[in-house]
RNA sequence: UGCCCGAUAGUAUAAAGGUAGUACAACUGAUUUUGGUUCAGUUUGUCUAGGUUCGAAUCCUGGUCGGGCAACCA
């Protein structure tokens, strides 16, 4: 296999297990997210990691459904995920849920407690919180602890056959209460629940905790490595302890670091609320880095595969700059997105030697960074224009490379212009300026000799389509939301969207497609929102360009 | 202060006892019909104190700092 980079720990990992022969060397991994959520760029990054694994060991990826908490689980959820994990560009072995496993988890409890190794509770959820201990102090067991086999088999059959209410009893498992880590002091594994599910209906009352249902489908599904986030370090032992006590498949849990960004926030939880208290328009508003909403903002899956990349996997707690994401997609889009003029803050631009009536019509690249400039479309050009408020300085410093009177600069794919004149209104706004065309340079046929600093983009006023534009910034006004006292939702940038209503496009974008990426020249890459219709073109701003004179300007 | 995990430029991530490297960010400059792209370059780092060793980011010990763990959530 052909490297440009190092591996990481999980891949050292699997490449030892490969050498030693561990697991028959296979490599089989999964992703089980629980359907209560829509997906994330975290869930990105153990999306990537997990498929990347199997891929590149010559392995496979089931797709697993974390479905054991009816009360919050919903299909419309399954869907969602299986589409973004697909558009992410993965493909899974299989599609499978742990509520396919009930009966045979329900058969695991059953042995568990054959072996004397699980018990029925009647405490209430206080009792079995308070019988916990503290992690300086031992627990102390439930009167219920040492129910025989019998009783316990018979008790957990009542509790199956919907004999008890929710909360009457649970299943625990009988380890080790004095255990310095508090997951081993007796689990609960089985809770009463009588809700409906979205796969198995109303067939179960009783349904199987997280510790006692993923690694047993681990082991099921003969999983070799169970990659997930670090805050299941403390369940591995427990991981490990009912694997061995079931002699099942002895899959290997390891854990790496969760993903998290500057300027949002990473939690469900979190995301959420923002949802729910209107603070975005939705799971897919363009603000959020939820993978639907990252898709609509036009961020492409090459692009979100391509920053799972470069981030990295280890086990130390990390923020990552939103820059890089953003550096990713600049990237990608930069070599595939046609080039388009648009003007967001329109003023007015005559040019007072060009013929009333008169239209040309130039050629302009679709990607100057592809092979002939990926083909070309026809631009239409007259005597008035529309130019870009700021490509005007009513007292331009040194430094300004566009239009002021006596400057002079080249429009794109057309002429150089040089500036007259303009005209302000009462309030001192400048409404309109004048230049006139220096013969003799129009572009691939200039012999004029002139060389001009700037170039600026142009819509020609009489063949302007007008469009909605969404631009949208970062989500919060502070690097880390999440993390100080108080509520996160203080932090919310209350101007990370802004709409402009009439901005002027050229004609050719009427075709749009959903899911395309474009580039307005000198103004950011940009896509077609789900919202757009043929009499109202709606377009979000997926990222600016790189901005040197913006960083100048700051100085 | 019980147990567990971690600590390398601003942010991430390499270096498996032998020159601390890469990317993003920042800053210079060159090129450019996008102040984009591209190219060249610059700045910035091993938490701390000991120990082992010819040699320590790496191994050992103590400390410091950050994170996690006491849901009938996952």
């Amino acid at each position: 296999m052909s490297e440009d980079r190092s591996l990481n720990f999980i891949e050292e990992i699997i490449e030892e297990d490969i050498k030693s022969g561990k697991h028959g060397g296979n490599v089989i991994t999964r992703f089980p997210p629980e359907p209560n959520g829509y997906l994330h760029i975290g869930h990105a990054k153990s999306i990537c990691l997990n498929f990347g694994l199997a891929q590149r060991y010559g392995g496979k990826t089931n797709l697993r459904f974390d479905d054991t908490n009816p009360e919050t689980e919903e299909t419309e959820y399954v869907e969602s995920i299986k589409y973004d994990v697909q558009w992410l560009g993965f493909e899974w072995a299989e599609e499978l849920y742990t509520s396919d496993y009930f009966d045979k988890l329900y058969s695991f409890a059953v042995k568990l407690i054959e072996k004397g190794l699980a018990y029925v509770d009647d405490s209430t959820s206080e009792e079995i919180a308070g019988q916990k201990g503290t992690p300086t102090e031992p627990g102390v067991p439930s009167r219920y602890r040492d129910r025989s086999v019998e009783e316990n088999l018979r008790l957990f059959s009542d509790m199956k056959a919907g004999v008890y209410r929710d909360g009457e009893k649970v299943l625990r498992a009988k380890i080790d209460l004095a255990s310095p880590n508090m997951h081993m002091r007796d689990p609960i594994i089985y809770r009463i629940k009588h809700a409906h599910h979205h796969r198995t209906g109303d067939n179960w009352c009783i349904y199987p905790m997280y510790d006692f249902a993923h690694g047993q489908s681990d082991a099921i599904e003969k999983i070799t490595h169970s990659v997930c986030t670090l805050e299941f370090i403390p369940h591995r032992p427990l991981y490990d302890w009912f694997i061995e006590q079931l002699e099942i498949y002895p899959s290997k849990q390891y854990e790496f670091a969760r993903l998290n960004m500057t300027y949002t926030v990473m939690s469900k939880r979190k995301l959420l609320q923002l949802v729910n208290d209107g603070y975005v328009t939705g799971w897919d508003d363009p603000r959020m880095l939820t993978i639907s909403g990252l898709r609509r903002r036009g961020y492409t899956a090459a692009s979100i595969r391509e920053f799972c990349e470069r981030i990295g996997v280890a086990k130390r707690e990390n923020i990552i700059d939103v820059s890089l994401l953003e550096f990713c997609v600049r990237e990608d889009l930069n070599k595939r997105a046609w080039r388009r003029m648009a003007v967001l803050d329109p003023i007015r631009l005559v040019l007072t030697n060009y013929p009333e009536d008169q239209v040309e019509i130039f050629q302009g690249e679709n990607n100057p960074e592809e092979e002939n400039g990926g083909g070309s479309r026809e631009i239409p050009f007259s005597r008035e224009l529309w130019i870009e408020r700021e490509d005007f300085m009513e007292n331009p410093s040194r430094k300004f490379f566009r239009l002021g009177v006596g400057l002079m600069v080249r429009l794109k794919n057309a002429y150089i212009i040089k500036c007259d004149d303009f005209r302000k209104d009462e309030a001192g706004n400048i409404t309109e300026v004048h230049c006139t065309v220096v013969w003799g340079t129009r572009s691939g046929e200039d012999n004029s000799g002139l060389s001009v600093k700037g170039t600026i983009h142009w819509v020609s006023v009489p063949h302007a389509k007008t469009a909605e534009v969404r631009l949208y910034d970062r989500l919060f006004r502070v690097e880390d939301p999440g993390s100080g006292e108080g509520d996160f939702k203080e932090y919310v940038n209350t101007e990370s969207l802004q709409v402009i209503p009439g901005a002027y496009i050229e004609q050719d974008m009427a075709t749009a497609e959903v899911g395309k990426g474009y580039q307005f020249i000198r103004k950011g890459y940009f896509t077609l929102d789900k919202e757009s219709t043929p009499e109202k073109l709606v377009f979000n701003r997926t990222v600016t360009l790189r901005d040197a004179w913006a960083k100048e300007m700051k100085k």
